[in-house]
DNA sequence: GCCAATCTATACTTATTAGTCAAGATTACT
DNA sequence: AGTAATCTTGACTAATAAGTATAGATTGGC
C-alpha cells in the first residue's frame, strides 16, 4: 500500500501547474526543473494528466502546458485516480481459487469489506480535497516558512 | 495506491489461520490450497508473518503454523505495515531536488500533508481493526451467505 | 536409525512499474 | 520557406515486486 512514482509526481506537476496560475503556461523543461524529475519523465506524466482531462498541451513555440480547468473544480481524487488507479481493484478476488467449491468469499468476505472500508475513508479526504485547497495550502505554509527568522528560513522548523 | 499481492494474499492467509481457531494448525499445503496460492508463495507470506510476530511455525511432522498471540490482539494496520509497508515512506521529499535553492517543500508542503491526511485515514480504519473483527465478520458473512435460497446459495447475490 | 512430513533459506524467473531515449509533428516568428 | 522551441509517440532499459524451484534442516513415528 504504497503511493507510486505516478502519483507523487504526478500530483506535483499539477500543483506546479497550478502555481502558474489561470492561463499561466509552463514549458516540460520549466516543469521537469521545479519538480527534479528528468524532462523526459515529466513528458510522460503530463501525458497522463492530459488525457485524464486535468490540463492541455499547445504545441510549438511559446507551447506548453496550462490547466484545463479552474483549480477548484480539479478533485484530487479523481487526479489519484487517473495516475494510479483505486486501491482495491478486485483482481485479487477474481483469481482466488478456495478449496471450497463454493468459495464464501466469492461475493463477500471480511477482508474485501475492510478494503472497502479503508478506500472510503481514502475518498473521504480525496474526494473532497480540490486543487485549489492544495495551492491556499502551499501559499499559507509558504508565507509562514519564509517568516521564520533564520539563515534560509528553514532551519529553525527541522 | 494500490494493494500488494503481500498484503492481500498475507491477510488472507493470517484469517485462514485464524478460522483454525486458538492453537489450531495449518499446514502451508492446507492454507495454500484454502487460498488459492501455490505452497511456495504461501510459504514465503507466512514467512513474514512469522517475522512479523503474528504466527509462529513448528517443523517436521505434525507441524505447520498456528496464530502467535490471540486474535484480539492482532491489529490489522500493524500486519498491514508488515506485509506492505507504510503508504507514505517520504522516499518522494527526500529525492526531490527543487528548482530554488531553498526548496519550499524541504520542510513541509501541500502535497505532503495531504498524503498525511490519507494516511491518518487509512490508519484510523486499520488500527481499530483486529483480527478478532474480521473472524467474527466472516462468520456472521458466512451464515447470512448459507441462509439465502439457491442452487448454491450464492446467485441471488449477484 | 530411517523415513516421511514439515518448515527454511536462497536463488531464480517472470511481470510490472519507473524512467530514458530518439525520431517525428506542430507552431510562432522571422 | 526556414528555424528553433515545443509537445507526441513508441520503443527501449533499469528497478522493483510477484511468484517459482530447489536443496537443506527439523521433527515425530516406526
Amino acid at each position: 500500500m504504497k503511493l507510486s512514482a505516478n502519483e507523487e509526481y504526478g500530483l506535483r506537476c499539477l500543483v506546479r501547474l497550478g502555481y502558474a496560475g489561470e492561463g499561466g503556461n509552463l514549458t516540460i523543461p520549466e516543469i521537469s526543473q521545479a519538480e527534479g524529475v528528468s524532462p523526459a519523465y515529466a513528458a510522460k506524466i503530463l501525458r497522463v494528466l492530459r488525457k485524464g482531462g486535468f490540463v492541455k498541451a499547445a504545441r510549438g513555440k511559446e507551447g506548453g502546458y496550462t490547466l484545463a480547468r479552474p483549480a477548484e473544480s480539479i478533485v484530487i481524487g479523481e487526479v489519484i485516480d487517473v495516475l494510479g488507479g483505486r486501491l482495491f481493484e478486485s483482481k485479487f478476488c477474481d483469481s482466488h481459487a478456495g478449496q471450497v467449491a463454493i468459495c464464501t468469499r466469492s461475493v463477500d468476505c471480511s477482508v474485501r469489506s475492510l478494503w472497502r472500508a479503508v478506500q472510503v475513508a481514502v475518498d473521504h479526504v480525496l474526494s473532497k480535497a480540490t486543487l485549489r485547497d492544495l495551492l491556499q495550502n502551499e501559499e499559507e505554509m509558504n508565507s509562514w516558512v519564509r517568516a521564520i527568522p533564520g539563515p534560509n528560513g528553514l532551519r529553525l522548523l527541522q
